[in-house]
DNA sequence: GTGAAAGCGCTAACAG
DNA sequence: CTGTTAGCGCTTTCAC
């Protein structure tokens, strides 16, 4: 078949390749009977405007970028990140948009990368993880004149946009939560504390203790970083401590700690309660059901890529600022399902 | 700052834009002295081309597509996908390519995606994941004039270029090593019926059965789906048959075999011995030591991307086929560290 | 070895 | 409401 342009289109019924342009891209100045035999010819035809063309032309690629710094190794360990990626892509779908995705190896990767991203004018923004405080890729992607979200509370938040959960408060109430329930040692798993979600998860874990006039002990507290192994490590470290609960920075930290909590011969809520954060689906992981705080993932990854849109549109300036509500999900790890039959329906 | 241009940049520097042009793709016709020149400007300014503008005047937009059909929903729940995305997305790092993400949600999603992954010439090629017998979107694709690799057989071979593990001999000598362990009723648990490779897995127990003389019964198969749920009802449905082993077409549905088992009351592989297939990583998953056999995920993506390579340069025609090894890997799950101490070592 | 010139296929003023 | 025209920034002959 001969090349299908914009030009041969238009010759073939007899209008001018704006014309054809125009109903494509939605102008209103055309005519009913003009717009349905056009409409009529691109259907019989199958006609696809040229995306380089189209891009070169309007200085829009309609693509945007999904990148996953280096600093996010765990990526595809955490079945948080498929989740996220899959609302990202759905959300990408309606808006008409196409999704680059870019996994960051090495350093390496990231010289040949940021360039590509913020000069070649592929993209039209991008949406970038955050990663380890300091992380200087970030920080040059924030600081380009590409479009930038970012997916968690970045390090220096002055002037760049985000979307986050309220990781503070979330832990604050998972806390209090665990006290009110009446336990008395209630420790933390945190994740690796060079990331601002495990910071702020440790800060809400402080502040519902101090809200409760609880003390601090820093041997109730392990420092692990987001992989199941971390947390069954870091359980074993604070099983000596005795403690009578654990808040979980997320997940699959908590697998690892109900694993540890077995092999020690304890059982979970009765000698230690749980508690963990993001309520990935465990259906695989383990059968106890595990008290969470539900973060609304594949929310995020939507309501991401709408900011994205937001600050395509109207201009990055000045920075947006989301952060999505959190839910504590009470099942039986917490232990209160034993104390009262109150939250048996959820 | 100013645009930058091959123009502006030319001009700079007292050349033409050709001659950037050159340097810049690794024409041989430059002097060592320009080109020196010309290197040292482009690493001062940071020029880095635009990708539309050479696109359009190439005909190459360096940039590839991963299609994830519709029939493949499982795909963010086993995470077999999650490593092979990773396999591609190094992969294309390594090859200077850019990684565009299509998830089909729906059928609008498929009208929606097809032109543009067709015609739009936004795509060199495209890696598509084979998914059901009888997908239109799949043979759509790989009618098309777009570079089309797909991973896993395809419901129709001819003619067009595939990646893939020999699903039938893998299978069948897992199935013979579980005959040679000594075990007399050996059950599986195949995936949905409708893809390929569980057809491929099912024929392969099959002649790993029949290899050694053994009849096929009927009520040793259960069909799953590839997720860990089916796995365990699959397993429930397999107890009442009383199988002494079992053949399962993935580890997530094994995991759910053992679930099944655990609550039974039966122990791994004392009672019923199991064998699986993919070698996920399994940390999180059980504490059981699975035997499987372990695909080469991750190197299935870089081989998936250099084919598709290959077709973009030297065309589709003929269409190549390629198949990689797997390996059993001997565990505890199968019984045979507790015949013999040899495997230890493993 | 280097520069000039002709597009690649589209969008977006600008006329009419 | 529609057609004409001028680019978008690059690659790629073609001369020199």
């Amino acid at each position: 078949m001969a090349e299908l342009t914009l030009e041969s289109l238009a010759k073939q019924i007899g209008v001018s390749r704006s014309t054809i342009s125009r109903v494509i891209n939605g102008s209103p100045n055309v005519s009913p009977e003009v717009r349905e035999k056009v409409l009529k010819a691109i259907q019989a035809t199958g006609f696809h405007p040229n995306a380089a063309a189209r891009s070169l032309a309007s200085q829009r690629s309609w693509m945007i970028g999904l990148v996953l710094p280096r600093s996010v190794a765990s990526f595809f360990r955490d079945p948080y990140f498929p989740q996220l990626t899959q609302g990202i892509a759905y959300s990408c779908n309606d808006h008409d948009l196409s999704l680059s995705l870019f996994l960051v190896a090495n350093k390496k990767d990231e010289e040949k990368i940021l360039p590509r991203l913020t000069r070649s004018g592929m993209l039209d923004g991008v949406l970038v993880q955050s990663g380890e405080v300091g992380d200087k890729f970030i920080s040059q992607l924030t600081k380009s004149n590409l479009p930038t979200v970012v997916m968690g509370r970045p390090w220096e938040p002055e002037s760049v946009t985000y979307i986050d959960v309220d990781n503070v408060t979330s832990a604050a109430n998972a806390t209090r939560y665990l006290i009110g329930l009446g336990y008395q040692r209630i420790a933390t798993i945190t994740g690796n504390m060079s990331s601002t979600v495990s910071i702020d998860r440790l800060e809400g874990y402080r502040k519902g203790l101090s809200a409760s006039g609880r003390k601090f002990l820093a041997d109730l507290v392990a420092e692990g970083d987001f992989t199941e192994s971390s947390g069954y490590q870091s359980m074993k470290k604070l099983l000596p401590s005795k403690p009578d609960a654990v808040f979980c920075a997320s997940d699959i930290m908590a697998v690892g700690a109900i694993r540890a909590i077995n092999e020690a011969g304890l059982t979970i809520p009765g000698d230690i309660a749980l508690v963990g954060f993001d309520d990935i689906p465990m259906g695989s992981l383990t059968t106890m059901q595990l008290t969470t705080v539900r973060q609304p993932i594949i929310q995020f990854g939507i309501k991401a890529v709408e900011l994205l849109i937001d600050l395509i549109e109207k201009g990055s300036k000045p920075a947006r600022r989301m952060i999505l509500d959190t839910e504590l999900i009470v099942r039986e790890s917490c232990g209160a399902m034993q104390l009262s039959s109150n939250h048996l329906g959820e």
